[in-house]
DNA sequence: AATTTAATGTTAGCAGTGTAAACATGATAG
DNA sequence: CTATCATGTTTACACTGCTAACATTAAATT
C-alpha cells in the first residue's frame, strides 16, 4: 500500500538523474525512464522540472558541487605552486572520471545559465574557488590573477577535453610520437605536466 | 514533373545537415526535417546514412576539413613562432565562430571516429598540419613536437569552451576583474595572449 | 475541528522522433 | 531487352517531450 503522495521524489529525481547521466550520457536520459525508476507516472516528474533542460542544470549544479569539492583546498594555510598543480591535477582527474557530467557542465545542454540561480551560483563558486587560491599565492592585482585563472582553467578544461578526444581518434602515426601515445603519457604525470606549464604563468 | 530519382541527395543532406547544424545546434536536427527541406520521403535520407550518427560523423568530417583550411599556413616557408600564433588564432576564431559544428566534432555525439574512415582520416590530418608546422620551427625530437602539439591543442580547445562558457555564466565580480571581464578581455587580444602563452611552449 | 487551498500525483493524448520492413521506380550492366 | 541493384516511398512501431484535465492529500485558514 505505497501512498499517493512520493514524499521526496524532487531529490530522488535528481540523484537518479545524475547516476543514469554520468552510466550512459545525458543524451540518453529521458523523463519517462526517469520516472518508471523511481516507480511514479511518466508526467509525475514536471510537477518538479518545468522541462528537461530544468532537469539537467539540476544534474549540472550537483556536477559543479562536487567539482568544487575535488578542487578545494585548505584555504587557511599559504598556497604554493604545488596546490595549484594538485587543484589542476583533481579537475583533470574529476573531468576524466565523471565524463558524461563533465559534457553537461560544459556543453550546451543547458543554454544559458542565468535561468538557473543554483547552476549560476555554483558555476561561480567553482570559478571563485580557483581565484582565491591564486590571489593567496602571490599578491598579484585582482586583473592579473582573473587572467591567471582564466589562463589556468582553459588549460584544464582543454586537457580534459583533448585527452578524452585522442583516445578516440586513433593513432594512425609512428610508435610513441603519435597523439595517442603522447597524451597517455601525459596523463600518466599529470602533475609533472602540470608543474611545468605552470611555470610560465606563475612568473609574469 | 520533379524525377523520382533525385541525383545527388547525399551530398545535399550533408549540406543541408552542416548549414542547419551550425544554425540550430545538432541536437535540433532531425532527419525527418532535412528529408523534407530536401523534397524527398522521410526515410530517403536512410539510404544514404545509416543511422543519425552516420549523418553526423558526415557533418563532422566537414568541420575537420574547414578547421584543417582555416589553421593551414604555407608548408615551404620557415615557421616562426608569428605563424604558431596565427594557427592558434585561426583555431579559436574558428571554435567561435562555428560554435555548433565544433560541439559535433569535438562532443560525444560521434562515439568513436574509428568506425567512420573519413572522419578519422580528416580529423588526423588537422592534427597533422599542426604538428608539421611545429616540427618547422625548431628541431625538436617527434616527442618533444608532439608534446607541443598536445598542449597548444589544448590550450586553444581550452579556450574556445572557457569563453564561450563564460559569456553564459554572468559576472557576479567586481568591475573589471570577474572571468567575462577578463574573458572579453582575452578575446579582444588573442594575439597577444597567444604569443605570451606560447613562450612557455616554445623553449625547452 | 472543519473547510478551503495549494502541492503533488495520475490518465489520456498530441506531435514529433529514429528506424525497420515491404514495396516501387528507374538507371545500369549483361 | 531484360535482370539487377541503387535509390526512392509507404506504412508502421516504439519512444520521446510536453500539455490539459482530473485525483488525492498535505497544509493553511477560518
Amino acid at each position: 500500500m505505497k501512498s499517493y503522495h512520493h514524499g521526496n521524489l524532487k531529490q530522488e529525481l535528481i540523484d537518479c538523474a545524475c547516476r543514469l547521466c554520468e552510466r550512459d550520457g545525458y543524451t540518453k536520459l529521458s523523463i519517462r525512464s526517469l520516472a518508471k525508476e523511481s516507480g511514479v507516472s511518466q508526467t509525475a516528474p514536471y510537477r518538479h522540472f518545468e522541462t528537461k533542460e530544468t532537469l539537467y542544470a539540476s544534474v549540472a549544479t550537483e556536477g559543479f558541487k562536487k567539482l568544487s569539492i575535488a578542487c578545494h583546498i585548505d584555504a587557511n594555510k599559504k598556497i604554493t605552486k604545488k596546490h595549484l598543480v594538485e587543484i589542476g591535477c583533481n579537475y583533470i582527474e574529476f573531468g576524466l572520471k565523471n565524463a558524461n557530467t563533465y559534457d553537461l557542465m560544459f556543453g550546451t545542454a543547458v543554454g544559458n545559465f542565468a535561468e538557473y540561480p543554483e547552476l549560476l551560483e555554483s558555476a561561480n563558486s567553482t570559478y571563485e574557488n580557483m581565484r582565491l587560491s591564486f590571489s593567496k599565492l602571490a599578491s598579484d592585482s585582482d586583473e592579473v590573477i582573473a587572467f591567471k585563472c582564466i589562463t589556468l582553467w582553459s588549460m584544464v578544461h582543454g586537457l580534459v577535453g583533448i585527452l578524452r578526444k585522442v583516445q578516440v581518434v586513433g593513432d594512425d602515426f609512428e610508435e610513441g610520437v603519435g597523439p595517442i601515445s603522447t597524451a597517455s603519457i601525459i596523463s600518466t604525470n599529470l602533475e609533472g605536466y602540470l608543474d611545468k606549464a605552470l611555470d610560465g604563468l606563475i612568473q609574469s
